[in-house]
DNA sequence: ATTATTAATCGTATATTTGCGATAAACAAT
DNA sequence: ATTGTTTATCGCAAATATACGATTAATAAT
């Protein structure tokens, strides 16, 4: 691959919801975070009752949504609570509504 | 790879919210999309002045935006005007709405 | 010290994504 | 018919993502 994409900087906003969103694009990511919205918090175990898939793969989901800062983990040995990183949700939320809030002008073309 | 998760079924609301995340996870589209809800519509070329990008990954960025159902390419030889796909936009701001609305419990407990 | 429980990480295989240049397609204008 | 303009597609290479089983780590309980 080429790289005139990595080279170039995007802004920073527009690498932040690129990463939200990315963390957001595979369906067992989003089963976890409805999970995490709606029960508080859980623990990995928990979530293999919930997605047909095996433990390390849940774990590497779970990485990856700590990478994209969407939750965070409390270790509470051998268990691991999840929650969703309240403040960092907020801010994604906050970066969505802005890309579906830009205003049309009147020219309906399509 | 091995693929639980290809024959599992995720329901349908999972699956489309996946795939317009995962349109959005890469600056570039981001970065189309933007253009595109400020300025009604665009062509193509126009993008060659905003995105650092060689016309033919433009091209392929534009085609999984319209895969994706989040935008409409209408012919005007040999130009191509590029919309958002208004329905389907509203229909993707609803979905990212429900995710984000969820309600925490009262127990915080990060 | 051994065992059980839970989760992370490693190694590996395969699929998908990202990017480019080159080429093709579709039409307008000459 | 030839040329110019614009966009899509093809073919390729490299990077990243997805998934699994096996192993490791960390601690509690025996």
């Amino acid at each position: 691959m080429k790289r005139s994409s990595q080279t170039f900087d995007y802004s920073l906003k527009t690498k932040e919801l690129a990463k939200y969103a990315k963390a957001l694009s595979h369906p067992a990511r989003i089963i976890i975070l409805k999970h995490l919205s709606n029960q508080s918090c859980c623990f990995t175990g928990d979530l293999l009752e919930v997605l047909p898939l095996a433990q390390s793969t849940i774990s590497q989901h779970l990485k990856e949504l700590k990478d994209a800062g969407l939750i965070v983990g409390e270790v509470d040995p051998p268990k691991v609570k999840y929650c969703i990183h309240q403040k960092n949700w907020k801010k994604a939320q906050k970066e969505f509504q802005i890309l579906f809030k830009e205003d049309f002008r009147k020219i309906k073309c399509c």
